[in-house]
DNA sequence: CGCTGCATTGAAATATCTCAATCAATGTGG
DNA sequence: CCACATTGATTGAGATATTTCAATGCAGCG
């Protein structure tokens, strides 16, 4: 059924791959849906937590016009919305890029997972931690760079985290973003992120083929842009090993 | 020595009051700076955790230019840096609003607290999380409002934290940002801000006294103006109870 | 063929920034 | 008590970035 899950989950989590067998047998509902479907809405009940086990998603905030701000994109083998444990209703939605799965784990079911093997919980917590810092680099691009360097600063994130789980092959940004997305996760308009598509293309820093996909062709630049600090690997671990 | 500090812990944390005496003795070093004071800077190792016992201050993020993005406030009580715990470099910088007050924990005692506690690490975690959604929220004002709403947005943050921990009277802001780090918040210019505070006055949603003193004249037209949202009290507490 | 979804372009409107100056309050040394 | 420096708020005017609106292009698809 769910063939490669284990390899993916080591590389996604981020969780101590003796974990991963634990948790694979707690997942009790695997669903598949569409692009461009909602996953998940503002003000839902948080009935479960998402492990995504294919393809992408974004999460995002909407304003009374409609208007959607991405706040944080989901990868393959990432949990989607451990925040879940600690609130009633979902202040946020979720939505696919693609064709994706995911896998559903109760909430109740979590609750036991921490019981039955109270080690899960430093990971947990470390994965929260880390996706905080990620959190607030967004804070940083939206409040003090420009739309260009927005959109630079944002696909280096986007090109380390494919990084570290070995889905960056050095030249193709590998999740299905529209212009659409740039736009929604730089806090710009999608007219205005096609302008700076364009600058970024002369500038030589990407290039954009059949209309869709975007080819890296200065990670540096991009950094130097962006002011894109690589995130901190050395983590200690100390309270969770 | 430190009189009041168990009931300061207790509207601050968000930890189970049960364990705060725990915390409370594991406290090494009280440090006192004054107003606009660095507390921690980026680069730093991350030594210890500090738990704000007086005063307030801002987290942020710098730009090569030196600009500061403030990616969050840290009022009396909250923990300013648990993260420090999961990297070994701080990648923001902590300054003081005012005469401020710190404790701080080393990371090894961190470590310690949570094997003799393990009921401290849920706690910790469930900050984290709460921590989170504030950030989130950061994204979306900068993300989708502009400056006039950042403002309203902001001020109605800082007033629900504040409500949160019985120290808003109804009226006046109590924490001493100036215009600069109402600026800094909303990823704007400090001039700006300006404009956009009497803009606000004119409104009729805030009153400025004595040049630094902002005070609510309609909390809900603020609200409404920063579309602000209030923060999902209904907390399960589930897997840390 | 005529949809539909998305990228692309242009031109005018607007928000925000930048620069530069002034003002008001406060504190300090003589 | 005055002269002066400092800090932060305030204003004005021109420059710039970004939005908005409206139109066009272009591909896949029934």
């Amino acid at each position: 059924m769910h063939g490669g899950l284990s390899s993916q989950l080591v590389q996604g989590t981020g969780l101590d791959p003796k974990l991963l067998p634990i948790l694979k047998d707690y997942i009790a509902d695997i669903e598949t849906i569409g692009p461009h479907r909602d996953l998940a809405l503002t003000g839902d009940q948080t009935s479960c937590v998402h492990l995504l086990l294919r393809g992408s998603t974004v999460r995002y905030l909407t304003d009374s016009r409609g208007c959607r701000q991405i706040t944080g994109v989901g990868l393959c083998g990432e949990f989607l919305d451990l925040d879940s444990l600690q609130s009633t209703n979902r202040s946020y939605g979720i939505s696919s890029l693609e064709q994706t799965q995911v896998g559903k784990i109760p909430k109740d079911v979590m609750i036991k997972i921490l019981k039955d093997h109270p080690e899960m919980m430093g990971a947990f917590w470390s994965i929260t931690l880390r996706d905080s810092t990620y959190l607030e680099r967004w804070v940083f691009r939206l409040g003090l760079l420009r739309a260009e360097q927005r959109i630079a600063h944002f696909l280096c994130e986007v090109i380390e985290r494919l990084s570290l789980r070995g889905k960056y092959d050095g030249m193709r940004i590998a999740v299905p973003f529209r212009q659409v997305e740039y736009a929604e996760a730089c806090g710009i308009t999608a007219v205005h992120a096609n302008r700076c598509f364009r600058n970024l293309q002369s500038r030589e820093l990407v290039a954009i083929e059949a209309s869709q996909d975007v080819y890296v062709r200065s990670e540096s630049g991009l950094r130097e842009l962006g002011q894109f600090k690589p995130f901190d690997q050395s983590t200690t671990l100390g309270p969770f090993g």
